[in-house]
DNA sequence: TGTACATCAGTGAACGCGCGTTCACTGATGTAC
DNA sequence: TGTACATCAGTGAACGCGCGTTCACTGATGTAC
């Protein structure tokens, strides 16, 4: 059955809700997210939007789990234009991806990766969409590298501990090194956000891409065919 | 000439009004520092903390300052108890001096390196004392690497401006490797204190002195003597 | 096709709250002669 | 050493503001018979 003209116009509402929510997030921080303000802009009167939005923090939690499913989704739409035994090119997409959403929604990849929202406990809802880009990043990283495993052995405790979860069969070494490439996207992406690496080189983007050429590398991750 | 009693009871005021204010950013964020309520934690009428602070902003702009300041004398003196040749040593001193730093102050970090605060823009006068930490890191990286140098012609201009700056002779593949330990160094840090590589690892220190030990054997640091 | 009723969107007034900041003031602490 | 004056810390009242949320209400849109 189709939605009915009245759904149609509540989800739209609802929409206008978010997009207005996520401008003010982007514009003033979490402090700066207002339902008075929402309605302002919507043309109503501040007691409306309780029509759509139970309260401040329910929207908050809203905004929150669909950035996660957008960077999830974008992430997702990225891997699947490539061959799956191209790991080369599936590793550069994603970090790709993850670079292009975060400098094109900084906001949200704050909400994602950023400081946690004070007093703000995220809803158990939310942990399984959250992993979806380190999902694929880990089925990527599945073909191993030929890094040596590392000597620490709580090191290699907490990494089997991991491999066991995710990818059965991988080799630490290989785990110990997509860990440290990850925290390594994560710092390129979080500097480059925050105007960091502006100040230092002016634009992030190359040595975005010389960071990500040399993982592929060190990982021995090849491309397909 | 000492400083006489008034003045020593207005600095240890200024002191209790930034103390306080540094545990409401930590609980609540930028939104929760409230001069109101630093004027009632202290026993005061709200309107007496004027004497100390100008206005909020002011305050903000202290806490900032402060806090760069401090991470900057925290790496020095980390620093300092090295052998000058001895850089291996000094490497991972300064990046367990980031790390440790970042732990004890989260909040501090997160002002220093973190999303920019909303509508604040940081003073002039903060730029300098920013950059200690930095300095110091390409100071050790002086001694370069044997990384070939990056192909992407934009990298290498960017990276040249970089080394002339700072590091005079430095070969630019040490440059980019140094920038690229740097910003992992930010991830695993920044990951860590919000609470995502204890949600992968349970605890961030191993897979960070991993990564550490790796980062001085790519740049080719060597323990002096 | 028409009518009775339920559902829902939106209104307007009000609640209690905490905020930054100003201002005229009192009284104590310092300084100059 | 004592006195006159200036500086400074702290008071108390007030300003105007925006916030989240509740509640009883009106009127339009849908649904069941």
């Amino acid at each position: 059955m189709p939605p009915t003209p009245r759904q149609r116009a509540r989800e739209a509402a609802v929409d206008d809700i978010k997009r207005i929510a996520r401008r003010q997030l982007a514009e003033g921080g979490a402090g700066a997210l207002s339902l008075r303000e929402i309605a302002k802009e919507m043309g109503l009167v501040s007691s409306a939007v309780y029509r759509y939005v139970p309260s401040r923090d329910a929207l908050l939690t809203a905004l929150i789990s669909d950035a996660y499913d957008r960077l999830g989704a974008t992430a997702e739409a990225a891997d699947a234009e490539l061959e799956r035994d191209d790991l080369a090119g599936r590793w550069t997409a994603l970090a790709g991806a993850l670079r292009d959403w975060a400098r094109a929604h900084p906001t949200d990849y704050t909400l994602v990766y950023g400081p946690p929202l004070p007093g703000y406990e995220a809803p158990p809802e939310t942990y399984a969409p959250a992993q979806r880009w380190f999902e694929i990043l880990i089925d990527v990283l599945r073909a191993g590298s030929d890094e040596p495993d590392p000597e620490d052995p709580v090191l290699c405790a907490q990494l089997a501990a991991v491999r066991d979860r995710r990818s059965p069969g991988a080799p630490l070494g290989g785990i110990a090194a997509g860990l440290a490439a990850w925290a390594q996207l994560h710092g390129l992406v979080a500097l480059e956000i925050h105007g960091q690496t502006d100040f230092v080189l002016g634009s992030g983007a190359e040595l975005f891409g010389h960071c990500v050429e040399r993982q592929v590398r060190e990982l021995g991750l090849r491309a397909g065919r």
